[in-house]
DNA sequence: GCCGACC
DNA sequence: GGTCGGCAACGCTGC
DNA sequence: GCAGCG
């Protein structure tokens, strides 16, 4: 056990050389060190934003679950957000403000870090969008790398949106812009749902919209529904509960080509940003106001019959 | 990882 | 003192 | 209303 102050804090880290992820031996310090030493960038997408956990205390081998509720007993520096439900009561979230909360978490055998699309500040005003491509079991890379340069083609071609692109570190990519002006999740919603729609129209054969399963056919997945209120997505730079402990990556456009969703890892993470700076730092993405989308996608859609 | 309930 | 359960919930579709 | 899905 060691002690980690940060800013006046003390963060308990225990259990460092638990195995957190057999196949490839990864411990807890390993993956707390991680932590410590890409904070920042982990910061830029977490801090004031509600965040869901999926925690697995006793490594991959042992029991894991998701978990929206502020860890009880937390120490009392740790955020605290009270969330309305929709279906009715409240919850509190952890609100993640800087290391040492990203420390203590990780300590708690947190590995995968969700936050949300809005901040604890503004829960009801999303300031992403965001589209998931999850391919078909058993397709090639190939596939899923097509849908994500169509969604791509389709905003950033058609509708004039510089978009970014990370890695899941599961099985796809997400696609995903910036927003401002006065917006709300039934707005960025409708309009990821407009999209998802278009090109689905456009590609019966390779494109789907619908979640079920047996419905989708071999198809890859667009998956919208993270754009609304009380979702959660993957952090860029959080590592995914899976074997090889990957890292959902930001990545360049002109990497997609060449990069596999899992390519990056706890262990060769360091390697590329040695390398190569953070692809999403000074990309010149700016913001979009939906509001002057609204007719142009409506244009598409009545293109593509939707 | 940790608490509370139960044995 | 050990063991065991809990730790999520939006929006949609289809039955 | 309930189950499945991400």
């Amino acid at each position: 056990m060691t002690v980690r102050t940060v800013a006046g804090r003390d963060v308990r880290l225990t259990s460092l050389d638990r195995v957190l992820f057999p196949e490839v031996g990864v411990t807890k310090g390993e993956l707390l060190a991680y932590v410590d030493d890409h904070a920042e960038l982990l910061l830029r997408d977490l801090r004031g934003r509600p965040v869901a956990l999926k925690r697995f205390p006793s490594g991959l081998s042992g029991e894991g679950f998701f978990q929206k509720s502020r860890p009880e007993h937390a120490p009392d520096w740790l955020g605290a957000v009270d969330v309305p439900l929709r279906q009715g009561g409240v919850k509190t979230h952890a609100v993640v403000e800087d290391v040492a909360d990203l420390l203590f978490l990780t300590n708690h055998g947190t590995i995968e870090l969700h936050p949300w699309l809005s901040t604890a500040a503004a829960l009801e005003e999303p300031d992403t969008v965001l589209f998931d491509l999850d391919p078909p079991e058993g397709s090639d890379v190939a596939e899923v790398r097509w849908a994500t340069r169509a969604v791509r083609g389709l905003l950033e071609g058609e509708l004039g949106i510089a978009t970014r692109c990370k890695t899941s570190g599961s099985k796809g990519f997400h696609v995903s812009f910036p927003l401002t002006g006065p917006r709300t999740f039934e707005e960025t919603g409708a309009f990821a749902g407009g999209v998802a729609a278009v090109l689905a129209a456009r590609h019966p054969d390779r494109l789907t919209t619908e979640t079920r399963t047996a419905a989708r056919d071999g198809r890859v997945l667009i998956d919208v529904g993270r754009n609304a209120y009380g979702q959660t997505a993957v952090a860029p730079y959080s590592v995914r509960a899976r074997p090889t402990a990957p890292v959902a990556t930001p990545i360049a456009w002109d990497e997609l080509s060449r990069v596999e969703p899992r390519r990056y890892t706890v262990t060769n993470l360091r390697r590329r940003l040695g390398q190569r700076d953070d692809p999403w730092r000074g990309d010149g993405v700016s913001a979009v106001d939906l509001a002057d989308l609204a007719a142009p996608l409506e244009g598409l859609r009545r293109e593509a019959g939707v």
